[in-house]
DNA sequence: GTTGCAAAGTGGGTTAGAGTGGCATAGGGT
DNA sequence: ACCCTATGCCACTCTAACCCACTTTGCAAC
């Protein structure tokens, strides 16, 4: 279970080292693929699998499930992590969740994700408020 | 069963320590969070387990659900306590309950809360006088 | 009431290790 | 053959984990 939000920084190489505590979990070939909401998700081999299994139960004729399999599938890439504990990550995906210097690696579960760490602090005050009423209906239900 | 009020001091190294009545209870291996209302939540590491369990039955592709998952998970920490009873919180986790010198760890059921001391006491002032009608409102919920 | 002891809370110093940047070497493309 | 990129390796810096010592509080015994 991966938790936890770290700052670190992209090199000038585009590598990014993974936090210490994630990778005897992680393991030394990851996948680094598109995210949801403008973020890289960063997968174990196995995890990623795991993933992609969930993904395909889908389907396969509607078009929408086209485009979700084609985004994850097409936009994912396996490398390894090097002796220092980074991962290389292309350009491609540098510029797809507007990676400068300075980024933050975080802990969601069975995933971690990399943002741009303007981006992140963007998200965390735009969904400030959505936390208070997701919490209010979480009460409503029992479980807080 | 964690119940009373205590208040410490965080360290200049962002370390608290935890009531000793406490301890035994909680363990050794404990997770830091982000919690409503500007406080912090620390659980044992079961307890957190059983809370995040609970949390979870939503699914991953609502962006609300997704929000909501990294407030908990991205800004939640596992930690131990060190050999004088102390957690190490980090400066994302104090900056988020605005912790300065004083604070106050309080005991609510099944976690406990770390509260910067100031807010604490704003906390209490605002809704002394509003307690009465919040009993009212949830007796008439059926729930207390 | 006073003194002594023990335990809790706090502060500080030291050290191992994580993160980062830079260098060097190998490999592929032009 | 040369250049450019990519990967592996090494060294420096800074953080955080560990350990020890001091202070204060509360309880107990005299």
């Amino acid at each position: 279970m991966f938790l936890g939000e770290f700052q670190h920084t992209l090199d000038a190489k585009g590598r990014v080292s993974l936090p210490r505590r994630f990778r005897d979990e992680i393991g030394t070939r990851v996948v680094v693929s598109k995210g949801l909401d403008t973020c890289l998700y960063v997968y174990s081999a196995e995890g990623h699998r795991a993933f992609l299994d969930a993904l395909l139960g889908a389907g396969d004729f509607d078009p929408n499930s086209r485009a979700v399999r084609r985004f994850f599938m097409a936009g994912a890439s396996e490398a390894e992590i090097d002796s220092a504990g980074r991962v290389m990550v292309s350009q491609v995906l540098r510029d797809f969740a507007g990676l400068n210097k300075d980024v933050i690696v975080a802990g969601v579960g069975d995933h971690l994700e990399v943002w741009d760490a303007k981006a992140w602090a963007a998200y965390e005050n735009a969904n400030a408020t959505t936390i208070e009423d997701a919490a209010k209906e979480l009460s409503r239900s029992g479980i807080l």
